[in-house]
RNA sequence: GCCGACGUAGCUCAGGGGUAGAGCACUUCCUUGGUAAGGAAGAGGUCAUGGGUUCAAAUCCCAUUGUUGGCUCCA
């Protein structure tokens, strides 16, 4: 177990501060609440936190005051940390003698899976305060530097992480090196708040939630609806020219349908209950739109040569996630996902594999979605979540990592995130408040066509069963917007933005000059809007500005003399003055050519 | 689902046992302005919902609902 190594990483000097200050603070919360039984207490990557079990005196956060100062006291009275290490049955009696149970509980689980090799388990004591610890730590408390940890907040969590087991009440606190490091992490954490999609959802009117339509129900808002169907327009082109066919399925299917697949009863937590009918079959909602799609395979007998057949879908699906999992558009029930089902002979599945990872290594750049991590996600033996065919598992997990290493994609293995019918390429983002989500997924299944029944006639005279692909590199308009949101900051590229072009006349006499202009921009399928309040000039320019158009044409007696625009960009400070002609013509290569002109290093591609 | 916090005008928030406030947004009027907030007036709220305590509840208590930080989960 990990927790008994001591690798590098845990013998850095900021590793000892956080751990120390852990301890700290668990002498703290002793102090003013002595009868608490305490957890775990980890450093964690930006300070500490510390689980209590405080059963019927709980902790508020109006006591991190208190707890801080008694910190601060424990700091000045140069504790010096001293390790000891005690005999099992002495260290099991002695916790259970200080009513400590679940720190008792941790050392008969050392003792017994073979964590105490001398019989023996570390401890560390300073001052009053012992705790069974592997360590390390500072030499003594007041090497806590002035001014570098703060309190942060409180959470519960479930003792060894399990949900079968108590919840107990967790003590976060923040600590860095230096007061510099501590404050700049807060000042960081504030501005990230800046861009989290939630916030800028709402100030940029692209969806909402509403109490009465239900949790983790968006409503796409007009504009929020623009980027939706950019996306949907641009997938729908690119896997046109891939060799993808469109299929249409509904959203909602008889209850033998996922008997077949095998969600039913294993997902059925996840699922909306069934709706039940008098003398009919149940309902459900669909979780996935995959069985659908191999049903589209199984109207008609296929032949090697039909394949690979390339089913796509956005299609709207389901999922009845745990309330307290539901997080803006990051988590919702209702999503609708780039979905597509390749159906491929074995021969050409690595093939088939690498063109989807082509494809999704094209969507990336594009989107400049480059802070992303690949995750080969595998199944886990002996784990009831996935079907117990080992061999296949083996094969079809090898298959993925050779397509990963011969196309040379850095990746990371991990056991037990499979799908349940195979394995997956987990594209993963961190939001702006450093969660990490699966954005996107890619899926080698080798279950469904037989419990599906599907297969092809090969060239041979018999029949195949083909492998299925399931991949959805542009994830789930909600997941990919709400990541775009917060990675753009809410500054969309002209082919992504609700509005293209803001037009701003100067003064009332080029009011039908510019309204003029609208006009043409619409004719030629461009967003654009005409601010035509009462506004100063200087409040339209901020108006335009702060509600980030990436595109703001000025327009004033000049420009309608000269039939020109004066272009200020979202991105550039610099402006420039084109006849309109151009200025139309350059917008349109850029909407075409699907501009990244957010960025500021892109430049307006005009041709004299 | 579990532990904690929160829910006051469209938005951001202040207040707080004696039936409500600010800024922005909105409406109207004045202003016709050349690159980030011109001026004035007005309108707008069962203080999330339901119950309880109280002479009196937006304020205290309970429940529900929603949001949120975590935990668990995440096809």
């Amino acid at each position: 177990m990990e927790e008994m190594l001591l690798p590098a990483e845990k013998m850095t000097p900021l590793y000892r501060l956080r751990h120390s200050l852990s301890h700290i603070l668990a002498q703290a919360v002793l102090t003013i609440r002595p009868d608490a039984k305490m957890g775990f207490g980890p450093p964690v990557d930006n300070g500490f936190y510390y689980d209590f079990d405080f059963g019927d005196n709980p902790i508020s956060e109006s006591d991190f005051k208190q707890l801080e100062e008694t910190m601060q006291r424990i700091i000045k009275e140069k504790q010096q940390f001293e390790h000891l290490d005690k005999p099992v049955d002495v260290a099991v009696a002695e916790l259970a003698a200080a009513g400590q149970k679940y720190k008792a509980e941790y050392a008969q689980y050392l003792a017994d899976n073979g964590y105490a090799p001398n019989g023996t388990l570390s401890f560390y004591r300073n001052g009053p305060f012992l705790d069974m610890c592997e360590g390390p730590h500072l030499g003594a408390t007041n090497e806590v530097p002035k001014a570098t940890f703060k309190l942060d907040k409180l959470a519960g969590a479930y003792w060894r992480g399990s949900e079968k087991n108590p919840m107990l009440t967790r003590i976060y606190g923040l600590a860095f090196p230096t007061p510099a490091e501590l404050k700049d992490y807060i000042e960081k954490r504030e501005l990230a708040r800046q861009r989290d999609h939630r916030k800028l959802g709402k100030e940029l009117d692209l969806f909402e939630f509403d109490e009465e339509v239900g949790s983790g129900l968006p409503l796409w808002l007009p504009k929020g609806t623009v980027i939706r169907e950019e996306l949907e327009k641009w997938a729908k082109e690119t896997e046109f020219k891939a060799g993808y066919q469109r299929v249409s399925t509904p959203a909602i299917t008889r209850e033998q349908l996922y008997y077949t697949s095998g969600h039913l009863p294993y997902y059925k937590e996840s699922m909306f209950p069934p709706m039940e009918l008098e003398d009919e079959d149940r309902y459900y909602l669909r979780p996935m739109n995959c069985p659908h799609h191999h049903k589209v395979f199984a109207t008609r007998m296929r032949s090697y040569r039909d394949l690979p057949l390339r089913l796509a879908e956005y299609g709207n699906t389901y999922r009845y996630e745990k309330r307290g999992s539901l997080s803006g558009l990051m988590r919702v029930r209702a999503m609708c996902m780039n979905d597509a089902h390749i159906y491929c002979s074995p021969a050409d599945v690595k093939q088939e594999l690498k063109s989807v990872i082509e494809m999704y290594k094209d969507y990336y750049s594009h989107l400049r979605l480059g802070d992303f991590r690949v995750r080969l996600s595998l199944h886990a033996k002996d784990n009831d979540k996935f079907v117990d065919q080992e061999a296949e598992w083996l094969r079809s997990e090898e298959i993925v990592r050779e397509v990963l290493n011969e196309m040379n994609i850095g990746f990371e293995e991990e056991a037990g995130e499979a799908a349940f019918y195979g394995p997956k390429i987990d594209i993963q983002l961190k939001n702006v408040m450093g969660k990490e989500e699966t954005v996107s997924t890619c899926q080698l299944d080798f279950v469904m066509a037989d419990r599906f029944g599907l297969e092809f006639n090969n060239a041979e005279g018999g029949t195949t069963a083909p492998y299925i692909i399931h991949r959805a590199p542009l994830s789930t308009h909600e997941r990919m917007v709400s990541f775009l949101i917060e990675i753009y900051g809410g500054a969309f590229p002209t082919w992504l933005s609700p509005n293209q072009v803001q037009l701003i006349p100067v003064n009332e006499t080029v009011i039908d000059y510019t309204k003029g202009i609208e006009e043409k921009l619409r004719a030629n399928l461009i967003r654009a809007e005409v601010d035509l309040s009462s506004d100063s000039f200087n409040k339209k320019v901020r108006n335009a500005v702060t509600s980030k158009n990436p595109n703001i044409w000025v327009i004033g007696s000049r420009e309608a003399e000269e039939q020109t625009i004066t272009w200020r960009r979202y991105a550039s400070k610099d402006q420039v003055t084109l006849p309109l002609s151009t200025a139309i013509e350059t917008l349109i290569k850029m909407r075409d050519s699907r501009l990244m002109d957010n960025f500021a290093d892109v430049a307006l591609p005009v041709t004299a």
